[in-house]
DNA sequence: ATGAAAGCGCTAACAC
DNA sequence: GTGTTAGCGCTTTCAT
């Protein structure tokens, strides 16, 4: 064993050489190769840990056409259902010893196929992806399909039927919160609703609205659209300078809570005795106020960790389409 | 040009086959090289575009010994700051072609050091950090800079000097705020501080109290320190259970703005008539209130364009270590 | 203007 | 139990 220079890239050729073993001794050796003796084995070891080898990943990945990368795409990471979806998509990628590369597609579907490339040309070994509300189900899809691939969309997913998909339970999520705000009594319901160009919304308004029509049909039920802060807002706002006046607001997103809870703080309303809140809601932002809000909690930590078994199931060749969904709960504030 | 048959991966040797001409011309001719012949070039660059041809990023990557990967360490995702900054890398990343691996350290050293492994590993072409509180300038640091790889530390940054660094400009934000409650007069200021341990920290309590100790030595200041939403929030029910009733409170951090606010509205003050607020902030959660907060913002989104630029720098040769500072401003709400 | 050939660092089938 | 060899897909030097 001669002196290795300091700042020099450390291969299995150097450290074969060092031995005077083979390249393909110390690497078995370095993968505890049953074959190798076990003595070669050690000496390999304590070289490698002493120059501090580490493997070339781009030679592994080239040679084995394999990757330790996953990717996701997500209209915004500056949002709190996606965070905490991320943080678990992390914590589980990281404990499988591979990476992950996060892109945003900023709700433009041009953006979002060029983010899909960037996967394709990385080679990632999966696909986490919530899509735009102008995605279609397109050729970029079926290519990484082609290449063998997996996509496993979450959350904000196509309609299109065989693909894996990963969401939480909205259909019962929103049936939960029309259910509570009927055992309340409420009888003048505002209902804000984000883009009503995604499935998720559609889910979501069609329960709440038939859970009333069922269960009380004679409700009042006004529903509204905001894709934003400012204009959830301006929607709440406005229900009241057109002398709306409802005894209950729905909110179906944290953006779209935090814009009510403004307007809310504008109009000087009190809650709950001038008006009953609650939210469909990742948990962070309802307990920012007093009274803490009553949410439906669905979790973005929680459908991560579904989203990362589903990979790691798919990964492990089961690779038939599957669409799971995260259970919800009712967590309760005091605005009702 | 024979029919390839679909799913199959397309290399340059496939091209070159179907074209009859040697590999190395049709990879020069996908370059542009002008010692290609046009008419070849059109050839090749036709049938490229045909199969669908996207060159394997790992064959390049262990040829040229380069990566079009970054990397960034934060201690976590789920922080209004980091979203930002995350957001303006990420834009600048893709611009360039490359692409961004994000990892969290969890406030965790241990973690923190495996993260930057999985980087080297990866042989980013540059690394943004963000440390913990516990992060020792160390031999990953130094391996990383010996590999060439650049390092730029971000908003929290170790104090040791001979690195790259991109910040906030602590200290004027601290003194602004410290100097506009001087002028509305505030005679008992409550200051709530995060993590002692970090210089962003120490760099803003110093400032902070420099400025009145000089400006307006005759007033009461009170610190406190909050490492999280709950912590802040007990602190000012503290606060106010001792009886201190300040006249204003100083949020260090957005964090600790919302646990303020949740004990604001718990103990039913008005906003600012019994107190007044102030804090640096990213820009959104001050906006959440009303009265909107009255802040100094320090803009996650811009550090990371001016990050960027130096990374860009540092890439193209001007390698010398240098220290950012990004200018910040005071954003008047009206809760003073 | 084009081609041949070497080699980046690694794995794995096949020899011995 | 260890070595030899071929090759993953690409770039690049050197020849022609």
């Amino acid at each position: 064993v001669y002196l290795v220079q300091m700042h020099q890239k450390i291969t299995l050729k150097k450290i074969s050489e060092s031995l005077n073993i083979s390249i393909s001794t110390v690497s078995r050796a370095l993968k505890n190769h049953p074959d190798i003796a076990e003595i070669t084995k050690q000496k390999v070891r304590e070289l490698a840990t002493l120059l501090d080898y580490e493997p070339n990943t781009y030679a592994i990945n080239l040679r084995t056409n394999t990757s330790n990368v996953f990717g996701l795409i997500v209209p915004v990471i500056s949002n709190f259902f996606y965070h905490s979806f991320i943080s678990a998509i992390e914590e589980e990628t990281r404990k499988l010893g591979y990476s992950l590369i996060i892109l945003q597609s900023g709700e433009d579907a041009a953006i979002e196929q060029e983010n899909l490339k960037i996967l394709r040309m990385n080679r990632v070994a999966g696909i986490f992806i919530s899509i735009t509300a102008n995605t279609r189900y397109t050729d970029s899809f079926l290519k990484l399909e082609e290449l063998g691939i997996p996509i496993i969309f979450f959350d904000k997913v196509p309609d299109f039927e065989a693909v894996n998909k990963v969401c939480v339970a909205d259909i019962e999520a929103a049936a939960l919160a029309a259910n509570t705000l009927i055992k309340a009594n409420k009888k003048k319901v505002l209902a804000i609703l984000g883009n009503a160009e995604l499935s998720i919304t559609k889910k979501r308004r069609k329960a709440f609205q038939e859970s009333f029509e069922t269960n009380a049909p004679e409700t009042q039920l006004i529903l509204a659209s905001a894709h934003s802060f400012e204009e959830a807002l301006l929607q709440t706002e406005l229900a009241y300078k057109d002398g709306i006046r409802p005894d209950a607001i729905f909110c179906m997103s944290d953006e779209i809570l935090t814009g009510v809870m403004k307007a809310v703080q504008l109009l000087k309303l009190q809650v709950p005795k001038d008006v009953s809140i609650i939210a469909i809601s990742n948990g962070f932002i309802p307990r920012l106020y007093e009274p803490e809000i009553t949410y439906v909690e669905t979790s973005g930590y929680d459908l991560g960790k579904l989203a990362f078994t589903r990979m790691a199931d798919f990964i492990n060749g089961r690779t038939f389409v599957q669409n799971l969904t995260l259970p919800c709960r009712l967590v309760a504030g005091k605005s009702i």
